[in-house]
DNA sequence: GTGCCTCTAGACACAAGTGTCTAGACAGCT
DNA sequence: AGCTGTCTAGACACTTGTGTCTAGAGGCAC
């Protein structure tokens, strides 16, 4: 998996992975050269082979959840969809499948959100082209612009606050109102065969 | 309004409040004694004759959440009430009045839980407080143990995931589909007397 | 005015973090 | 075998933060 030809001992992709998984569980605050350069068993100094300096990691690791996160949700959105229903699913699979979506590398880009007004702004943008991209969405299935807009806002925040909340519920009750939250994001009653079927996308997804 | 008698340039409080403010703006991490001495004017050492130490300040300011933000909404979950709707209507004026409960506050807490596992433990312990007092409040007006349980985690998560999203929509748009809101989450329809008595109470405290 | 109690300032020691510079280890190429 | 480019280790200087100790300033009670 690392290219360890030579005399390398970690990869700039290490670091990033390192510094990546202490944003995740610390926040932005403890993302340290020294720290993760114990992690990784190798001399403080070898960072400055790959990176300028801390400024530069950090720029990295918002470029990786720009690249990530962000590309999930608007990839999902311009899925082609025969149903609006389904077109939403493929909004609920994007922040569902882990491998599309990290829900704590958001969380943890939020945070850092909170306190740094160069990221707020880069955060701010990139909420703005999620929900443009699922307005978008909405459009395409006949939505007039301003209840496109507002029914992805509803669909998005929803994901957000959800997320906050970090229920951590078992994939059964977590669908178990799946019909009934079509039904309010779209306005119109899904077909039953239709619901079965995606609960059933969904709880593969969830169960992975 | 500060105890300025004797040699004391800032009081006990003065500190207090102090980090309570960068603990909101800038979050946990960033509180610091050197940072507070600057800015209160102060010398670092004088820090040590209020407190035994950063912790200390730290447990300060965790007991003083506890007894503002998480005591309102208990004591308003509390609060007499003729219909349930007003009583949800209590719950909703305990998350919006700035003098009961801070929000940023609150968020800077739940920051402060993903990485300190005691806080976490205090956290889960007091966001179960809250919501069990608003489900003693929904059985107080004839709710089933388990629907009560299940509407007040619905009003408290909701109101989580809402100031998450951080909208600063104007106090109208918010307001705008009240009506909407207590028929979801109590499940009958509310008097159209109530809602513009409600509407009007709560917009109050919006304004204030 | 003398002494006490409360609070403050400054010096000291220490730990953790950043960034720079230099020497050198290691594999691959010729 | 020797050269070269890539990467690493360790030393140095600097900054920011914590905690302790000692001297002392300034009211207040007597």
């Amino acid at each position: 998996m690392n290219d360890l030809s030579g005399n390398t001992k970690a990869t700039k992709d290490d670091w990033l992975q390192a510094a990546l998984e202490t944003l995740i569980s610390d926040g932005i605050e403890q993302v340290k050269i020294l720290t993760l350069a114990n992690k990784l068993k190798v001399s403080r100094s070898s960072f400055y082979w790959y990176f300028k300096g801390r400024k530069d990691l950090l720029d990295a690791l918002l470029q990786h959840w720009l690249d990530t996160n962000t590309k999930a949700v608007v990839t999902h959105a311009k899925m082609p969809a025969a149903t609006i229903h389904e077109a939403v699913c493929n909004i609920f699979a994007a922040f569902i499948d882990p491998a599309q979506f990290d829900t704590k590398l958001d969380f943890a880009i939020r945070d850092w959100g909170r306190r740094s007004t160069e990221v707020r702004r880069i955060l701010d943008h990139s909420d703005a082209t999620r929900i443009q991209s699922i307005a978008e969405m909405f459009a395409r299935h006949d939505y007039a612009p301003r209840e496109s807009l507002a029914r992805a806002r509803t669909v998005y925040y929803m994901q957000i606050g959800y997320n906050d909340a970090d229920l951590q519920e078992p994939p059964e009750d977590r669908l178990a109102l799946l019909d009934c939250y079509l039904l309010s994001f779209t306005g119109q009653p899904p077909r039953s065969a239709d619901i079965d079927a995606s609960r059933a996308r969904l709880k593969a997804l969830l169960s992975s």
